[in-house]
DNA sequence: GTTGACCTTATAGTAACTATATGGTTTTTA
DNA sequence: TAAAAACCATATAGTTACTATAAGGTCAAC
């Protein structure tokens, strides 16, 4: 099949393929006469699996990782295992960092209502004074 | 006081003063005559405005809308609430998102534990099997 | 007079694409 | 059959908010 098909039935932008080729994420297809790439089955199962990984948040260094080890069957999967772990604490901090940055966001908000002149708003008082540690 | 100083005093880099001068959101300073930057307080005032913002995790186009509503203080202070609501639905946004994700990714580790080979491990498996659309 | 700390500009790199420009090929349609 | 539409190719630049590098000018101290 061709690059659209390909992007079509994965659901992903054909420069994205193209992308993924160059950074060695996806294997360099044989090429038509034409220079056209052509695609097998196991391109496409190799790229949804680069896609389902994506939608985990699995950065592209991480999804080689995960190729390497899937190339190389026979090791033990514990570095598979370390590496979702990983990859779940640094979801978790991300996590604990955005619901305290929620916490100062909606104190401030709450220190200015509307109907004020911007030279009277609390929030723009409010970035101005705090320091830049505190809660 | 020349970068070097100021920068020590806000904790910022040197390079990212500069860059913020480029980007509009620091006003260029006077030279000296050797053509070194020339910062006063008020520099000082703006990029510690600037770093705040930047930890509350505003981009640098909504600081420069703060800053815009700051150099016209007789404007009403509304589109200074609107901005600031806009980012905590945004952020809170974010946080479901990667609530959800860590859902996904603590019931992925769970389908496997160490010991296995890689031939055999659930997690590789369980990316491979996984609709791009189910939880 | 040279070492070191400081300053200057310009350019490239980061992550993961997305968009653009330019041009060749194939398929469809009038 | 010829032109239009859809597809393919490459190369390059843009996105965010910096950070790093290169190559060089200035200044004080030793």
């Amino acid at each position: 099949m061709r690059i659209g098909q390909l992007a079509r039935l994965v659901d992903v932008d054909t420069q994205t393929i193209r992308f993924y080729e160059q950074q060695g994420l996806l294997p360099p297809p044989d090429r038509q006469e034409n220079g056209y790439r052509v695609y097998t089955d196991k391109h496409a199962e190799r790229l949804a699996f680069i896609r389902r990984c994506r939608i985990l948040n699995l950065s592209l260094a991480e999804i080689h990782k995960l190729q390497s080890y899937q190339d190389d069957p026979h090791q033990p999967c514990s570095a598979v295992n370390a590496l979702l772990d990983d990859h779940i604490y640094h979801v978790r901090s991300q996590i604990t960092a955005l619901q305290s940055l929620e916490k100062q966001l909606v104190s401030l908000r709450g220190s200015c209502n509307d109907g004020r002149e911007v030279e009277a708003c609390g929030i723009l008082a409010g970035i101005s004074e705090r320091s830049t540690k505190a809660p």
